[in-house]
RNA sequence: GGUGGAGUGGCCGAGAGGCGAGGCAACGGCCUGCAAAGCCGUGUACACGGGUUCAAAUCCCGUCUCCACCUCCA
């Protein structure tokens, strides 16, 4: 069988096949955080949809290499830095530090190599000497500007032709650029901002230009995929290819784009005041909720967030979680299958349609669920196996790492532990209720341990227990 | 002004010419001492107006509403 994967190109605005470049081999960039605040909703939905892309093409069997960067040297990092009265470092390296935490709260593999601007000036320099070496630069005034005009192809992603686009009110203090589309790789140093040396002074780069830089270096000048938000198709990325073309890079041969998650029909942004950090939504539902909740929908769909819909999914997934509770109770633990059924498989290569992937896993769940009713421990054992396969495709396996550790290790554990020895003297004494007919007393004990948050479910093995 | 996207049943959310994805909720049934869980069943949904077609939520034309990008943005 010969499968293949198709995946929506926005620069063709079409579902192309993925052929790689190197059979095998994948190489992905992924436009990651500018850290100058704590991660929201939003911001983690690109870090999932990446992470469900790569562990779908890892299955796939490909040898991923996943180069996300982190741009930690920016306009805003260094207004709150003074706002503090710190050092831009300092501010940077928190906020990193806050999206390391969002990203494997979630279950997040971590990326090959996760890059940092700061960390490559010297290949910066270099490429902006040779874009004004090639005549798609010029310098003025300690600036470095890219001649937009030098580059046929530029609005090619976006759509746009350069006529008719907007400049910003703004966009040319200094009056030095030649047009006013025409965007800044180094940005000379006002006084009292941090500054590396250069040819054209003391300075530092422009945003778009360490993600030419680091996937020239990490990836070569040709590489698989590359994406971000829909909100850096323009300018962020259009302006990516005009660096990266225009010093010979190929770059990126497939552009994917993840939409946004939105509040209200607005989407989530850190400027609109309607940003829900991850952090805070982590206390209020499971991570590994949240994570169903985010990576259900299909990456090109909005998310309009809601508490509703977030409370929606924790049922769902909890359905699945019983299953696989259940099922482990009859057949045993039995580990995950090494391949996925054929129609989850069909709907994750049709542009990663997880989506059709879930119905395939409902399905299979409520398959599970009539094996076990029957008390058929071979096809229950057989529906598991493949529960847990698609699970882990997902990163939603509630056996693997990281959401065993949620409920149990440490004092979760134990405690767990206590209060199950507990229970366990409540429900012979109601056993011993209804063994006599007493079904009152036996129905007051249930709502006693319903009231402390024990639900009590009787099953033809017995009475089982778990925490409401 | 330019560019792109969206409007689906009570809710979330897929699909994209022809058997009503899936989930949540609701209702009926089975099971249960009663529940819970689970299973089975129940919905005549596709913004509006035209058109093409044997057949349209899906294609075409027009209209309305909303969102986004063109400026920092996942």
């Amino acid at each position: 069988m010969t499968v293949t994967l198709r995946l929506y190109d926005t620069a063709t605005r079409s579902v192309r096949d993925f052929v790689p470049l190197v059979p095998g081999k994948v190489s992905i960039y992924g436009c990651g955080l500018t850290v100058q605040g704590a991660p929201h909703v939003g911001h983690i939905r690109f870090g999932l949809v990446f992470d469900v892309l790569t562990r779908w093409l890892t299955y796939r069997g490909f040898d991923v290499t996943y180069c996300r960067n982190v741009t930690d040297i920016d306009d805003k990092i260094l207004r709150k830095a003074a706002a503090e009265g710190v050092e831009y470092w300092r501010v940077a390296s928190r906020y990193e530090r806050e999206a390391t935490k969002a990203y494997s709260l979630l279950g997040c593999i971590p990326p090959t190599v996760e890059p940092r601007a700061t960390g490559h000036i010297p290949e910066m320099i270099a490429m902006t000497a040779e874009l004004i070496e090639r005549g798609h630069a010029y310098a003025a005034h300690g600036d470095v500007y890219y001649d937009v005009r030098s580059f046929a192809e530029y609005g090619a992603l976006s759509g746009q032709r350069l006529v008719e686009m907007l400049s910003a009110d703004d966009a040319d203090p200094k009056n030095a650029k030649r047009d006013p589309r025409d965007f800044t790789l180094w940005k000379g140093a006002k006084p009292g901002e941090p500054y590396w040396e250069s040819p054209w002074g003391p300075g530092r780069p422009g945003w778009h230009l360490e993600c030419s830089a680091m996937t020239h270096k990490y990836l070569g000048q040709a590489f698989d995929i590359h994406g971000g938000g829909l909100d850096l198709i323009f300018p962020h990325h259009e302006n990516e290819i005009a660096q990266s073309k225009g010093i010979g890079d190929a770059f990126a041969q497939y552009w994917l784009h993840n939409a946004w998650v939105t509040v209200k029909n607005e989407k989530m942004g850190k400027s609109l005041g309607n940003a829900l950090l991850v952090e805070q939504v982590a206390k209020r539902h499971r991570p590994v909720v949240l994570r169903y909740y985010l990576a259900s929908p299909h990456y090109r769909s909005m998310v309009e967030y809601s508490e509703e819909a977030i409370e929606e999914a924790g049922t769902a997934y909890a359905r699945i979680e019983q299953f696989l509770t259940r099922a482990v109770e009859l057949a045993g633990p039995v580990p995950a299958d090494e391949r996925v059924p054929d129609a989850f498989a069909e709907a994750m290569d049709d542009d990663l349609g997880v989506p059709q992937a879930i119905a395939v896993l409902h399905q299979t769940v409520r398959a599970g669920n009539v094996a076990l009713a029957a008390g058929d421990k071979e096809t229950a054992g057989a529906r598991l196996a493949e529960t847990r396969a698609m699970l882990g495709v997902l990163g939603l396996d509630p056996f693997t790492e990281p959401w065993t550790t949620e409920a149990g290790a440490g004092d979760a554990a134990e405690l767990r532990e206590t209060v199950g020895k507990l229970v366990a003297v409540a429900l012979e004494q109601r056993q011993a209720a209804r063994a006599r007919k007493d079904f009152g007393a036996a129905d007051e004990i249930r709502t006693r341990l319903g009231e402390a948050g024990v639900l009590i479910e009787d099953t033809p093995a017995g009475p089982r227990w778990n925490l409401s």
